[in-house]
Order: C-alpha cells, then sequence, then structure tokens
DNA sequence: CCAGTACTTAGGTTG
DNA sequence: TAAGTACTGG
C-alpha cells in the first residue's frame, strides 16, 4: 500500500472524483479560499471531507498543514484510514486530526507554561467537577438545595463557552442580576473558587480545553502566528455544533490564509444545550464575505419515504437554510407507527420485531438501531433482548472509563502522573481502606485552602503547612504520599503497562477486587473491567513505534476524552445497537427503531417552554428518523415507568407532524404467540393506514405487573369504582362513579382538597395508587 | 472509623 | 425504581 507509484496515486484519486457527484465533487475540487458545505442528511458529507483531504495531499500540500477537526475521535480515525489508502499511510499520518478536545488539549500540554498548567495536567470529567464544586458548596456552608452541583456547573460551563472568565462574571451586571433572580447569587463567587482549585491541582475541565485554548491564542501572539503558519488549511465537520468558544479558535487560527472549510447541516444541529451555536453557521457569510457555497442534497442513505417523511417534519421548522433534500432511491416501505400499552411491551414488541426480521431478511444484528431520547429508555429494550438472546451493545450511558472501579484505578494513574490532582487525591487516599477518615481529609483541605496551595503539597509537608489531622493519621498518610511517590519514580522507566499492573498491586486495589469477587457477578465483572483496562494498556504499548517507551503518562493523556464509541474493536460487531438520538449522529443502519415517541419524553417536557427549544426536538427528530437506510419505525407507549410509577403517555406531536401518507399504524398482536408479533412490518396496505384515535386509549394496564417475570400483556389493572388514583394537579382522589365505555368512558372522582370532577379517561393523566 | 439501614429525591442530551 | 445521603450503633 505505502509502495504505491505516484501514477497509482493519481489513479486512485482520480477514480475516486469520478465515483462523486457533481456537487461533491466541486466541493471536493475547491481547496482554496473559504468554504461552507451544506450538506443535508445523508449526502455523503464525510466522503466530501475524506476526498478533500485526499485531493489536498495530491495537489502537493503539505499534511503538517492541514487541521481538521471532527465531532468524534472515532470519525477522525476513519477518516485518517481512508485517506491512508487512497494516498498511502505516512502522509495521513502528519494531518492534525481530531476533536476540538483532543486536538487542543494536545496544544495546550505543549504551550502549558504559558497559561499556568503543567504539561501533564489532569482533565477533570463532568463526574470531577461535580464533585468539586460539591464540596466547594458544602465548605461555604450555602445550601446545596438551591446551588445543585450539575446546575452551578451548567452555569460556569456556559460562561467558559462564551469565554467569562470568574472575574468577568462576577463584574457583568447582566449575569449577576441573572443570578439574583434565580436566588443564586453566589455562582459567581463558586466559579472562582472552583476556578482556583482546579489551577491548584493541574487540572482542567472539558470546557477549560476550550476557554483555554482561547487565552492562549489571545495572550500570546507568538503561539497564534505559529499556529496559524502551520494550520493554513483547515476543515471542521459539524459546524452547525460548534458553540462560541469552538468557533472563535477556529476563526482565529483561520485568519491570516483564510483557507477554511466548514460543512454541516442546521437542520441537525442538536446540541445548543452545551452552547451549540446555530448562528455560527449562519454567519458564514458576513465572517467570509468572498465564501463559496456548496450545496448537498441528494440524500444516498434513504428511501424516499423515509427522507420524504423526515422533510415534512423539519420544514415546519422556522429557522433554517433553504435546501431540498431529494433521493434517487426507491420508495420503500412507509413508516411503521407501533403503539403499545406500556414501555415494557415497547421493548418487547421491538425485540420480537428484529428477530422476526433477523430470521427473514437480514443476516446481521449489525442492522438494527433502538435509538431514544433519553438514557433511561434503555432498560426496557435491554431486558427483552436478553430474554430472546439477542445481542447488543448499549453505547453511551456509563462508560467503561466512568465505571467506579475503573475511576478509583486511573485515579492512582493520575495521581501518579499528577500528584496535585485533588480528586483522584480524593478518591483513593481512603481506597482500599487505609484509616484515613473523612474529617482528616476536610481538614487537609481546610489547612490547602488557608495556604493556597493543594491537598498535595499539604500532606507532603504537614510542618509548613499544618493540618488538624493526629499523629497515627499522619503515619498513614506518610505512608500514602510515599507509595505514589515510587510510583512517580518509575514514570520514565516503565512502560505504562508495567508500571499499570504494579500500582494495581501495590495499591491494594487488586486484592481489594478480587477479596470481593466472592461476592457476587457484579464484583467478578468488576475484576474483568479492570483486566481490560489492563489489557487496553497493554496494546497501547505495543502499538507504540519500535524502541518508544510508552509511558502511563502518555496513556492517560487520551484516557479522558475516549468515549465508547471510539473504543470499539471492529471484530466484535454483531450487535443490536442501543443509544440515545444524540450519540447516533452521523451513523446509519438498515433498520431503525426511534422508540419512546410520546409527548414530554421526546420532545422532552423541558423543551416545551418555547420555540427554539421545540425546534431542536424537533431537528432531533429528523436527525433520528434519518439515520434510517431502509425501514424506519416509530414507537409510543400507553403508559410508562417513571420513578417506580406508572404515567400515562400521549403519542408524540412528531407522529402527527410527519405527512400521514408516509405512516403506517400497527398494533403489536395481543394474547398470541410472540413469534407473530411483527407480523404487521409488510406494510399490510388498506384500512391500517390510517392513525389511532387517541381516544382509543383506554385507562388499562396503567400498572405493569409482568416487569420481569411473566409476559402476558394482559395482567394489567383497570380503573373500577373505589379505585384511589392521583391527578397531576388536582393529587390524590377516589373514582366514585363510572359513566360509558370505552374510548369516551368518564370517571367522577372525589379529590379530598377539591372535590368531585367528572373527567374523561382518555384525557386525564391518572394514576393508579395503591391504598 | 465503619457498616448497615432508613430516607429522600430524582427534570436531558455530551466531550 | 434506584442511587445517593444521613443517621445510628458498634
Amino acid at each position: 500500500m505505502e509502495f504505491l507509484s505516484t501514477f497509482e496515486i493519481t489513479k486512485t484519486i482520480m477514480s475516486y472524483l469520478e465515483e462523486l457527484n457533481e456537487s461533491q465533487r466541486i466541493a471536493v475540487e475547491n481547496i482554496f479560499g473559504p468554504t461552507m458545505v451544506i450538506a443535508g442528511a445523508g449526502s455523503g458529507k464525510t466522503r466530501v471531507l475524506t476526498y478533500r483531504i485526499a485531493h489536498m495531499l495530491k495537489n502537493d500540500i503539505d499534511p503538517f498543514n492541514i487541521l481538521s477537526l471532527t465531532f468524534t475521535n472515532k470519525a477522525a480515525k476513519e477518516m485518517s484510514e481512508r485517506i491512508s489508502k487512497i494516498c498511502g499511510g505516512q502522509e495521513a499520518k502528519n494531518i492534525t486530526m481530531g476533536t476540538f478536545h483532543a486536538v487542543f488539549a494536545k496544544i495546550l500540554r505543549y504551550n502549558s507554561d504559558r497559561i499556568g498548567f503543567p504539561s501533564n495536567f489532569t482533565i477533570y470529567d463532568t463526574q470531577d467537577s461535580k464533585s468539586l464544586l460539591k464540596d466547594i458548596i458544602k465548605e461555604l456552608n450555602i445550601d446545596d438545595k438551591t446551588y445543585k452541583p450539575s446546575n452551578v456547573l451548567g452555569r460556569i460551563s456556559s460562561a467558559k463557552n462564551n469565554l467569562i472568565s470568574a472575574q468577568a462574571y462576577a463584574d457583568n451586571p447582566e449575569i449577576q442580576l441573572e443570578d439574583k433572580q434565580s436566588m443564586r447569587p453566589e455562582i459567581g463567587r463558586i466559579y472562582r473558587i472552583y476556578a482556583n482549585r482546579c489551577q491548584k491541582a493541574g487540572a482542567m475541565d472539558f470546557d477549560d480545553l476550550l476557554y483555554f485554548t482561547n487565552v492562549l491564542l489571545r495572550d500570546f501572539p507568538d503561539v497564534l502566528h505559529y499556529y496559524q503558519q502551520k494550520f493554513r488549511y483547515i476543515l471542521v465537520d459539524e459546524y452547525q455544533d460548534t458553540n462560541y468558544a469552538q468557533y472563535l479558535i477556529v476563526k482565529k487560527i483561520a485568519a491570516s490564509y483564510e483557507n477554511i472549510c466548514v460543512v454541516g447541516d442546521d437542520a441537525q444541529s442538536i446540541y445548543s444545550f452545551r452552547g451549540a451555536n446555530i448562528k455560527n453557521i449562519l454567519n458564514f457569510r458576513q465572517d467570509y464575505p468572498d465564501y463559496k457555497l456548496f450545496k448537498l442534497e441528494q440524500n444516498y442513505r434513504s428511501t424516499k419515504n423515509i427522507v420524504e417523511a423526515a422533510n415534512s417534519v423539519i420544514k415546519k421548522n422556522k429557522d433554517q437554510i433553504n435546501k431540498v433534500v431529494w433521493t434517487d432511491n426507491g420508495i420503500g416501505q412507509k413508516i411503521t407507527v407501533l403503539r403499545t400499552l406500556t414501555d415494557n411491551e415497547e421493548g418487547r414488541a421491538i425485540t420480537n420485531k428484529i428477530n422476526t426480521l433477523k430470521e427473514s431478511i437480514e443476516q446481521t444484528y449489525n442492522n438494527f438501531a433502538i435509538l431514544y431520547r433519553t438514557n433511561k429508555q434503555s432498560r426496557s429494550f435491554e431486558e427483552s433482548l436478553r430474554k430472546l438472546n439477542i445481542p447488543y451493545k448499549i453505547y453511551g450511558g456509563i462508560s467503561f472509563y466512568q465505571r467506579k472501579e475503573i475511576k478509583d484505578i486511573l485515579a492512582y494513574f493520575r495521581l501518579t502522573t499528577n500528584p496535585r490532582d485533588e480528586e483522584a487525591l480524593k478518591r483513593v487516599i481512603n481506597y482500599p481502606k487505609r484509616a484515613i477518615g473523612k474529617t482528616s481529609v476536610e481538614n487537609i483541605i481546610i489547612s490547602a485552602n488557608k495556604y493556597s496551595v493543594s491537598m498535595w503539597d499539604v500532606i507532603n509537608d504537614f510542618d509548613t503547612y499544618p493540618a488538624d489531622v493526629n499523629g497515627p493519621t499522619k503515619a498513614r498518610i506518610y505512608e500514602f504520599v510515599t507509595m505514589i511517590n515510587s510510583f512517580g519514580a518509575e514514570l520514565n522507566k516503565l512502560d505504562a503497562f508495567t508500571l499499570a499492573e504494579r500500582i494495581t498491586k501495590s495499591s491494594g486495589i487488586l486484592k481489594e477486587l478480587n477479596d470481593e469477587k466472592t461476592k457476587g457477578p457484579e464484583e467478578v465483572e468488576r475484576v474483568q473491567n479492570m483486566e481490560e483496562l489492563l489489557a487496553g494498556i497493554k496494546e497501547f504499548v505495543n502499538s507504540g513505534e519500535e524502541d518508544e517507551i510508552r509511558t502511563l503518562a502518555d496513556f492517560m493523556i487520551d484516557v479522558a476524552l475516549l468515549t465508547d464509541v471510539d473504543q470499539e474493536k471492529p471484530d466484535e460487531r454483531n450487535h443490536v445497537s442501543l443509544m440515545t438520538i444524540h450519540a447516533s449522529k452521523g451513523l446509519e443502519f438498515p433498520h431503525v427503531f426511534v422508540v419512546g415517541l410520546e409527548e414530554n419524553l421526546f420532545p422532552s417536557q423541558m423543551a416545551l417552554n418555547s420555540r427554539s427549544e421545540l425546534e431542536e426536538e424537533r431537528r432531533l427528530f429528523y436527525v433520528a428518523v434519518t439515520r434510517a437506510m431502509t425501514t424506519c419505525t416509530l414507537s409510543y407507549a400507553g403508559s410508562r415507568f417513571t420513578w417506580g410509577q406508572a404515567v400515562m403517555c400521549e403519542p408524540s406531536r412528531f407522529i402527527d407532524e410527519i405527512d400521514q401518507q408516509f405512516l403506517h399504524f400497527e398494533t403489536p398482536s395481543r394474547g398470541q404467540g410472540r413469534s407473530l408479533m411483527g407480523s404487521g412490518f409488510q406494510a399490510k396496505s388498506g384500512g391500517l393506514n390510517k392513525p389511532f384515535e387517541r381516544q382509543g386509549q383506554k385507562l388499562t394496564a396503567v400498572k405493569d405487573l409482568n416487569q420481569t417475570s411473566h409476559n402476558n400483556p394482559s395482567n394489567s389493572d383497570k380503573i373500577m369504582v373505589g379505585t384511589n388514583v392521583v391527578h397531576e394537579r388536582f393529587g390524590k382522589g377516589k373514582v366514585t362513579n363510572l359513566e360509558h365505555s370505552g374510548a369516551d368512558q368518564k370517571a367522577v372522582i372525589f379529590f379530598p382538597h377539591h372535590g368531585s370532577k367528572t373527567m374523561l379517561l382518555s384525557f386525564a393523566k391518572l394514576t393508579i395508587v395503591d391504598e
């Protein structure tokens, strides 16, 4: 591969160019000047980006001068591999390619001395950030009910994404007013302490990576100049999901050459909650008046039905760039809308469908994806898939690196590379148990704050930084410090695997986990996870260049920014994929099931307050549907368990918003054999093609008694005279009378605080309660 | 300091 | 429901 002649390389690229359609090809060939590519769903966007880079290399552009920012590390890896195939291996390796966070974390490490961080700074994940905030709030002795860590972190995060420092935050009257109005006037103070503590600990959170990159480029013109010269060609994928901090980084670096190409789709902007600003894409023309615009509108992924159904929904949004996505593909089947009574039945019905489809047509489970709005929805699918022995993989949720046992081990690694890391220290100073209690740790923190040093400084030198810790405990702390130092001494002598193995042994973690192994399957899994982590490190060491020793510090650089999708090994891919719609961005599957299409779930209840939020939910729905290549199934349940209580649900407005000619309605056949449940899949035409009447939803199966053991769906409760219920607004009540039956059944319900009310059962949001 | 138990309260998407 | 917290007794 690497020894292709110039002629062959040219030929390869030329033949690739011929594979592109007209608009794709023009976009690929246009490698100079500001360029914006608006790429509809499934229009070959990744392909354009990849070939564009290949085309640059073919035109003798130095790979060292190319910066390509992707949305996931996996996307970067795949692009890099494809470019290697076209242009030969070495070239592609020299391109700077990765996510914003990964790329700029590296640049920050390289220039860390400028901004007062060590080059081996730790990256705090969300958990670390929240835990630190929790401590700070506690230390300040302010109400932890009004100041919730996640809430405060959200505020700080959006401040950082808008490049507002702690000082600027406190000085900004508008922000201060906002915080006062929300009864949280202390956030500015917390922000300042938080930033300070991170700095002391030599740690950056996710937002800091972007924030400090901006600081670096703003305050050090020589650094800015260096990267402007280095990155003469910039490509940004998923531009619609960049936030202000990212936007500004790109803008600054691109300023001297303006060879910047952004690719995106405003209709797929789904990350405004983390500061993504759709205006970045809309304002591109103002930033670069002589820009060129290319639109990719032909969809190669999906059937006509799917493309047009998706179009019919997204056109309800007001904020968007004009474009028409179309396809030459076949019409395909209508989109199936599946109604089930409960969330558990939804799981069973979808699972049965997958089973049937797999047997009859498809050979592999890879072709199926179940997409949901929230991670917790995965549960019912997990259960039913497991029951039928269908292999599946849940993406996102608690990732491998967030598991407790893994975080514990990583905390030791983190301390080894950066002993000032406060969160890591707090995590393992008494794990495994070594009789260093909470009080001692608190007093160490008090001392650290008092002398404005890190916790590590205090426990290293109690003489200089006295802390209220008793003698025996001090001795145990000394032992701990000595141990960490001994790990640190080996950091550059041993490879990552050897040192990691040593740490798990010496720290006592290995023993701790092995001792607990007898307790149950969960504990066994923990040991397996630890082994997997070590195996991963071994692989990391082995994949290094010859006579290069890859150290634990090298390993730790990437770990914080890895996600599940990045981790995937190609050979373990015969499974149904379960993930949130957010996580599915950029992916495609022959058969897609979008589940939980209920009001207050999708669209999320929290998005109902403003048009812009609702439009984002709609874009999310658009993304979900356009993942599908061949078939798309939408499902919703009549009731769903939330916090251990069954809650009635209404079908999502998005189902109504689809042009009904593309839909086909269905309920799983009930009381029959499971294998028949998927029978409606072959687009039974005729009378079924009309929506269910909403009134048709009876208040049955409010309580799902067949949670795990049996699966007879008729085993459910009904409202009767005397039933206790809870109403959304009126609270607890008792049914005193029932009128009519079926669709328009009414109930007279007595509420102790509101008197008797008559309500239509099909509309009232009632929950049956015990007692 | 620790382990076991009772109680409370979750609002959602992610690098 | 489930996870995290506060409390209690050893």
